[in-house]
DNA sequence: TATTGTTATACTCTATAACTATA
DNA sequence: TATAGTTATAGAGTATAACAATA
């Protein structure tokens, strides 16, 4: 509350903002690297990423998830059924709809990307545990619940 | 050293990372809204905020700035020169170099744009200074000095 | 002959509008 | 008539290869 002795807040919160900013471009590339390491473009990454292996998903679900056209939903699923990661199920119940479902290549595939994807990078397992942990508390509070996916 | 007792590192980190990446995620479309905002494109963006605005640069740093293809560059200061921002320098010494240097208009933009990117998301206004402390020691490890602009 | 930047061209990703087939 | 998904088409952004001007 009494500026002057302390620094500002708002001053602090702009840094760290800055500081994310500035790792949040760093990492494009790295997240470009892991995608083409597998022969993959960054939108199949993502798609990939985003599907529930398990069930299968509407596209038009895939539209609202993604935040995208549903044609673009048609496009990316039909360069992922290219790739032999996902196909296009019928649902009993109303056959204007189509799941898509992930293939066992998918499945693998997905799995390999997820891995690399959450393997940390070099640079934080340098820091030290305290550091982490005050990381962990700061961003625990940051990050909306359901935004992992 | 003696796991079991206390939580391994690699498990800290590799939470902290998926933090990250969700952070990372959801900022995304924050960033396009900023570049809507002033009726930019994300490359624009990119462009107008990656640009000393002072002396000019060769085309061929740009490349390798924006680590993008020499054409590419072309066209991304060709659209900034068609909306007034930079305009294109012959080089006394080299009369193939061209420099891009940033009209007035540019100059204010960029300011503008630095202004909106720079202020911090209410999320993190939210933390307390403690918590903000803690993720400058942090962060300030992880980003790389030169990463800012 | 090598280098700087441009042009011609093609491919990826995205959206809008018109369409097909169900419901 | 309304809904789920597709097709036709267009535009942004990216890259490769061929090219022009200059060094």
């Amino acid at each position: 509350m009494s500026p002057g002795r302390v620094e500002p807040k708002a001053a602090l919160a702009a840094e760290v903002w800055r500081l994310l900013l500035g790792y949040f471009l760093a990492n494009k590339d790295r997240h470009a690297a892991m995608a083409a390491d597998l022969d993959l473009t960054l939108a199949e990454m993502r798609a990939l990423l985003s599907l529930e292996p398990e069930t299968g998903q509407p596209m038009g679900s895939l539209a609202e998830r993604w935040r995208c056209d549903a044609s673009n939903v048609t496009w990316v699923v039909d360069r992922l059924e290219d790739r032999g990661f996902v196909e296009r199920r019928a649902v009993p119940g109303d056959r204007r709809v189509k799941k898509v479902a992930m293939t066992p290549l998918g499945e693998k595939t997905r799995n390999e990307l997820l891995e690399r994807v959450h393997q940390p990078p070099e640079e934080l397992l340098a820091l030290t545990r305290t550091e982490l942990s005050a990381l962990r508390q700061g961003l625990g509070k940051l990050v909306p619940p359901a935004s992992t996916g």
